[in-house]
RNA sequence: GGUUCCGUAGCUCAGUUGGAUAGAGCAACAGCCUUCUAAGCUGUGGGUCCCAGGUUCGAAUCCUGGCGGAAUCACCA
């Protein structure tokens, strides 16, 4: 548990409890806390907090005005140094010892901002969830990225948080990259051929698409079947169900094949994880989660909460709660996808125990998680409430969407490369490299790449389709990841300085000093940070997180562009600048943290 | 056609439980480096918040109906 202080309790709570007070005495009236709306003041106002009057004025029988007035005089609290009323805003101004207290407080706390995972507040984040037929592209970027930030976030506002992957590991898509490297391989691996083994993987599912439409094609002339038809029909396409078959089977000479084809496709993911920055506490495979999916289905079917066609199969029916009827298991017994969720859910409920179920996919699947978790209630499981789809919108490109067949697919690994060269480019430009090791700035330019990348995905909100154009979407200039890593860098570079000079331990003593603008606007943007924690988690949105470090560094730029702290002449004002400059700093690391963005020290 | 989501400056996006004169960045233009990092700061121009009603003291925000876009409605995943 977090330990306690003044700041645990929000001042503006303090303020409207003592506003509800003030409203019993005036006019003798109860108001419900929620009816007491504080907010920040607006910048172009003076004022740290405002209470918007207007619903009390009836109760009050005054103007607007005047029953500001009333509220603003009836107020009695030490942190409270004046107000204003402006038509029915009424504007608290907090003394600057508030202030100054709130920073060193602040200051003395090893994680501001965040909080003690609790143990009993599990939540499972389940992201990425690739298929092992293709490479990871941008879209599956955007659901990396938004998972493992959600999923930090989650953390930090004192969730048990883990993050599991659901890996597709089986069906007929993953046969059919199978059989073309059986057909056409010649024994190819990615040693042979230096590729990576997803890449290569993916070689072949191409391979299998290209020739079965030419045969499908072939077909349609010969025999004038539709498409569909003349697909189904294909050779190849009889050939891959086949291979599904056998691997339904457990031929051993088909699972040696999956397993050893998986392993490159693995291996390829893992090194694209890891330079992405995203990580697994768990990984689930839908090989080993469709036949629990199968078993709770046939289970439901003698409890009769699911029911069987006459050809076998099982179906649920949803039309009470106005969905479709959902099919379950096909006539011959095998899986379909809602099946191994199913099954997933179950599984990761016994192995967690989790209040919450937290599902990163795309808004494609919208319908698929209503009837998932319609299903799930329908088989009276306990857990069918706390399964949450956390919808995001498609990225699309300038010319709509991306296709494979146009060649328009974004390769996540190429991206970062190129990010990483942009990155490079721009900074040797600028010749900020000087006293760096090759090392150092190999490290640097990856961290600058990536963080354009990743703020610029993450800053937008989550549910919103978002437009990427790689010619022009990634600047380092402005509302960027890159500038925000600047704005870390120049502080970092204020703090060397002071140790340099020997005061960085000498600590602001609390003395009383007054505040200056940037300096007030600054501290309380500080100030509201563990909120924005708290709300980002509540609300699942890494772009709240972003906006906020944004808004963060535009603040400390403003000051710092305005007021020196260690050519200031005055010892305690200079310190307590140095702590409110490092204070920014470690929020600006905190935040960026949870988007998974690394801040330099330098750059 | 049904359902869900989106529509804010030329472009990309913010906009808190409904609150004051709707904000940033990019692009354009004009300034600021002898002073803690100019990937920065300051200023100017730029708006039918898709449209029309409704609720409200107050609507970009909530409700209804349109218009435009996206997704989905598979014995695919």
């Amino acid at each position: 548990m977090p330990v306690k202080n003044n700041f645990m309790i929000r001042i503006e709570d303090k303020i409207a409890e003592q506003v509800q007070q003030a409203l019993k005495k005036l006019f003798g009236q109860d108001v419900e806390s929620e009816m007491i709306a504080l907010q920040p003041t607006r910048k172009d106002f003076e004022g740290d907090f405002t209470l918007v009057v207007f619903p009390f004025v009836k109760m009050a029988r005054r103007s607007p005005e005047q029953t500001a007035q009333a509220i603003g005089e009836e107020l009695a609290m030490d942190e409270i140094e004046s107000f204003n009323v402006i038509k029915g805003f009424l504007n608290f101004s907090l003394s600057p010892n508030y202030w100054l207290n709130f920073l060193g407080e602040a200051a003395e706390e090893k994680r501001f901002g965040t909080r003690e995972p609790d143990e009993k507040d599990t939540v499972v984040v389940e992201y990425s969830s690739p298929n092992t037929n293709k490479p990871l592209h941008l879209g599956h970027i955007r659901n990396n990225l938004l998972g493992y930030s959600v999923a930090k976030i989650l953390e930090a506002a004192g969730k048990n948080t883990v993050k599991v992957n659901l890996v597709n590991d089986r069906g007929i898509h993953i046969c059919k990259s199978m059989l073309a490297w059986m057909k056409w391989g010649n024994g190819e691996t990615p040693e042979s051929t230096a590729k990576k083994g997803d890449k290569l993987v993916g070689e072949y599912y191409v391979k299998f698409e290209t020739e079965l439409r030419k045969e499908a094609q072939a077909l349609k002339e010969s025999h004038q079947l539709d498409d569909e038809n003349a697909r189904n029909n294909a050779p190849l396409m009889q050939e891959a169900r086949e291979l599904l078959r056998n691997w339904e089977a457990r031929d051993p000479e088909t699972i040696e094949i999956w397993k050893m084809m998986n392993g490159w496709v693995y291996k390829g993911f893992d090194n694209t994880y890891q330079r992405l920055g995203v990580h697994f506490d768990k990984i689930y495979y839908e090989s080993d989660t469709y036949l629990l999916g199968r078993e709770i289905v046939l289970e439901g079917l003698e409890k009769t909460a699911l029911y069987k066609k006459e050809d076998g199969s099982v179906w649920a029916d949803l039309t009470d709660e106005g969905l479709d009827e959902k099919l379950l298991l096909r006539a011959d017994g095998t899986s379909v996808y809602m099946t191994q969720d199913i099954g997933t859910a179950q599984l990761r409920y016994d192995d967690y125990q989790a209040n919450q179920m937290i599902y990163v996919v795309g808004n494609e699947q919208n319908y698929h998680f209503d009837v998932l978790k319609k299903v799930l209630k329908k088989l009276e499981k306990p857990y069918a409430k706390s399964l949450m789809h956390l919808s995001y919108g498609m990225v699309e490109l300038p010319q709509g969407k991306m296709k494979s067949r146009e060649g328009t697919v974004v390769d996540a690994d190429d991206l970062m490369e190129e990010m990483f060269a942009t990155a490079k480019e721009t900074t040797e430009a600028l010749g900020k490299t000087e006293g760096f090791s090759e090392e150092e700035k190999e490290k640097l330019f990856e961290n600058i790449g990536l963080g354009a990348l990743k703020y610029f995905i993450l800053k937008v909100d989550p549910k919103k389709n978002m437009l990427f154009n790689p010619e022009e979407s990634i600047d380092f200039n402005g509302n960027t990841g890159p500038f925000i890593q600047y704005t870390h860098a120049r502080i970092c570079s204020i703090l060397r300085k002071a140790e340099e000079r020997d005061i960085a331990g000498k600590k602001y003593d609390g003395g009383k000093i007054s505040l200056n603008e940037k300096e007030k606007n600054l501290i309380r943007t500080l100030y509201a940070f563990p909120q924005v924690v708290q709300d980002a988690a509540a609300d699942m949105s890494p772009a709240q997180m972003a906006n906020y470090v944004y808004e963060l560094a535009k603040e400390f730029n403003q000051f710092y562009h305005e007021h020196s702290v260690l050519n200031e002449p005055d010892p305690d004002v200079s310190r307590f600048r140095l702590q409110l400059s490092e204070l920014t700093a470690r929020v600006i690391n905190t935040a960026t943290g949870l988007l998974g963005i690394e801040v330099p020290e330098r750059m």
